[in-house]
DNA sequence: CGTTCTATTGACTCGATTCAAACTAAGTGG
DNA sequence: CCACTTAGTTTGAATCGAGTCAATAGAACG
């Protein structure tokens, strides 16, 4: 992993919500990190743990899942602090949990606190952060009550495609998939047998492909008017960048892309 | 409306989740505010607005309701600031509507920034604010998701009590319920009807009143116990007080105070 | 090369929705 | 103060989406 990567990944994730003058992104680059690799299920935090530094995900995906049962309330992709809350609110609620290897960044919270104190630039993106964390959890409150299993789990792929897209990865619509049908399943609220059924589904209408732990979107269109996935809620700047993209993604048949797919040093 | 009212209000919500010393109450006295009434189903913010004020909620219900679908994501009471978030991102993502006639303080957005650079303390309670109602998004996620009918209305009028009691109403577990069935439904995504029978079902099980607009928790134990509910979520410094309070409530049978149930100038 | 985890399929069951109708309470205006 | 209107609650019957159970097929892993 390249020198610098870590503070990059949190870079890529901060100017996609709000525009950081150079000064914001030095004071980034100064971040102190702990470097964690994770596999499939590991617990990064636990329910009764009082962390004293916030985890950057670098690669892969982490989700908070209910520890009485199992509900999977929210997904993280790279460049996501999923306990950034923590910094005020030590008290967790779920677990932390790796969906597949995971590379995490270990950074003390006084490193927040201070660049809070020092820029407000770097304090307004860091807020805004926790207040998009908090319209995803009702987006998916409306998902869960209002929309039947298929919109549901059409709409989490729309989602995670997106915000991937956001921080530079999935460009071709196409990223890694490592967690199971169960995991969407628990995301999802349905049971994995139906989960599998929709799954199938979104093949047959020929909006995706998910293989070889590879989900490839085919018909983003199709996926979104599907799902009625609107994204303003991700507060993503450029967002129209991604939904005007055009029908056929790449020519090119690439391979899923290195950042897309972590490397297993795990496995 | 006795003078000062909004101001103490939101005093006794910060208190709820945060020890503040006497500096910064007396901060909060200085509070500048509009009073707004409303009646239900007003709009009190539209999805469109970009408002330059947060609402302090005074008395009765809010909702944040979905445009789309009606799917309400969260209730607020009194204390509540339903609308903190739009201090740092102006975009809305759904109506804010009274649930039964509300009064609501408006404050300017300059006055948190400016407690907020004042106090530390004051600055602290507002972000653990904003963290709580994600914890708040996140339990409600797991309700939708993992349980039953039941167990969600149970839970969502379990929620509601000790938030109320956390700012001192509904003491003797009664408190008023200007909203509909149809509100509880949208509420906790099932259909009217089902809603009906559910709350038949509580009645029958003896462990609630709901008549005349008014909720009496007639069993908070065996509520609980069906609803499944542990109030950590909610983060209050107190909430022992109010778990482990006797099983009847109070010998004296007291009319709904005048604080759980707003009188009605507007009708 | 067997063990284990994940994906797939079919049959049955059940919770919840929908539709429709009746009933009740709460305004509104003559 | 009563007739009329409207909003909310209650009931029953038919239907459907999704869950559960159980068994098999396939992929990944040591």
């Amino acid at each position: 992993m390249q020198k610098g990567f870590a503070f990059s990944k949190l870079a890529d994730r901060l100017t996609s919500i709000a525009e950081l003058p150079e000064n914001d992104l030095e004071l980034l680059t100064r971040m102190p990190s702990t470097i964690g690799h994770f596999a499939s299920r590991d617990h990064i935090l636990r329910k009764t743990d009082q962390p004293s530094r916030c985890c950057v995900l670098l690669q892969g995906y982490l989700c908070w899942k209910d520890d009485n049962d199992g509900q999977i309330t929210s997904i993280h992709v790279p460049g996501d602090i999923p306990d950034l809350h923590a910094l005020i609110a030590p008290r967790l609620e779920a677990h932390l949990i790796a969906l597949g290897p995971a590379v995490v960044a270990f950074v003390p919270h006084g490193f927040f606190q201070e660049i809070t104190s020092l820029s407000s630039g770097l304090s307004h993106a860091l807020r805004l952060l926790g207040i998009i964390d908090a319209a995803c959890l009702r987006n998916w409150i409306v998902n869960l009550g209002s929309r039947d299993s298929l919109t549901r789990v059409a709409h989490l792929i729309c989602e995670i495609t997106m915000r991937l897209q956001a921080v530079g990865l999935a460009r071709d619509d196409r990223f890694a998939s490592p967690f199971t049908q169960s995991d969407l399943a628990s995301a999802c609220a349905i049971s994995a047998v139906h989960a599998n059924r929709i799954i199938q589904d979104l093949r047959r209408k020929e909006v995706l492909k998910w293989h070889s732990r590879t989900i490839t979107v085919s018909n983003w269109q199709a996926l979104t008017r599907l799902a009625g996935f609107e994204p303003d809620y991700l507060g993503l700047r450029n967002s129209a960048e991604f939904q005007c993209r055009p029908l056929q993604p790449s020519i090119i048949p690439s391979e899923p892309s290195e950042l897309s797919i972590p490397r297993q040093p795990y496995s």
